[in-house]
DNA sequence: AACGCTAATGTGCGTCACACACTATTGCAA
DNA sequence: TTGCAATAGTGTGTGACGCACATTAGCGTT
């Protein structure tokens, strides 16, 4: 296998679980999945859509965000909004995530 | 599902990806799986042995690690080290790990 | 000498997120 | 009125990881 499709491979390992946060944190204020697209790739988490929608509508079965289908204008929108719950859940995975990034860096600084 | 599993099952998603940059890192002074097993966990990477081997054993076939027989010593141990390679793709994921780091930097400043 | 404990490595199965390829509908502009 | 972009969805495969289990060998205790 070449070394840049390794490196795809891991960094696609690696960057797992991180969209689950950043939607969670972005979606504090209610978005629709089109618009997200846009916001998350602005940030740097670049994302298909085709992996989006269903990731959406996962975290809505498990009561992270909560959905409303805003037809008020002419084209009808699914507007995600995280519940308290996902606030929640945000919250200790960003701690999550600040420790692994202290444990990377007692790793680095040990070479 | 209660908020607990959800947290635990969020958590192993986020941290995917990271034992495998964790292990690149660590041996690039040549170790052994049992005691690999001690220097994640004290650096906060929890492993299970049984998803430990797999994973040196995936990575050397992908020629990110390779591996001796020490039987020098009473008790035989397999020794892993990082290769050329290796040592690439834990330079390339450290990149894409603190650009990750800076994407939610950005997130968490714009609530 | 028999027993059990720990070191050390390995395997098989299930689950879950994500990529990829595809379908479907609707509003707006050329 | 044709066509493109916005918006949402589905189905299938793959790959990593957890869990439970299996295996061998050296060490200490009784």
């Amino acid at each position: 296998m070449p070394g840049d499709e390794l490196h795809a491979l891991h960094q696609q390992e690696l960057r797992r679980g991180t969209i689950v946060l950043a939607c969670l944190l972005i979606l504090k204020r209610p978005n629709y999945g089109y618009a997200l697209l846009d916001r998350l790739d602005k940030h740097g988490f670049t994302v298909e859509a085709n992996t989006l929608y269903p990731l959406l509508r996962r975290l809505e079965k498990q009561g992270l965000l909560t959905s409303d289908w805003n037809t008020d204008e002419s084209r009808p929108r699914k507007f995600y909004r995280t519940s308290r719950a996902g606030t929640a859940l945000a919250d200790a995975l960003s701690r999550d995530w600040d420790e692994m990034y202290s444990a990377f860096q007692s790793l680095k600084d040990e070479t």
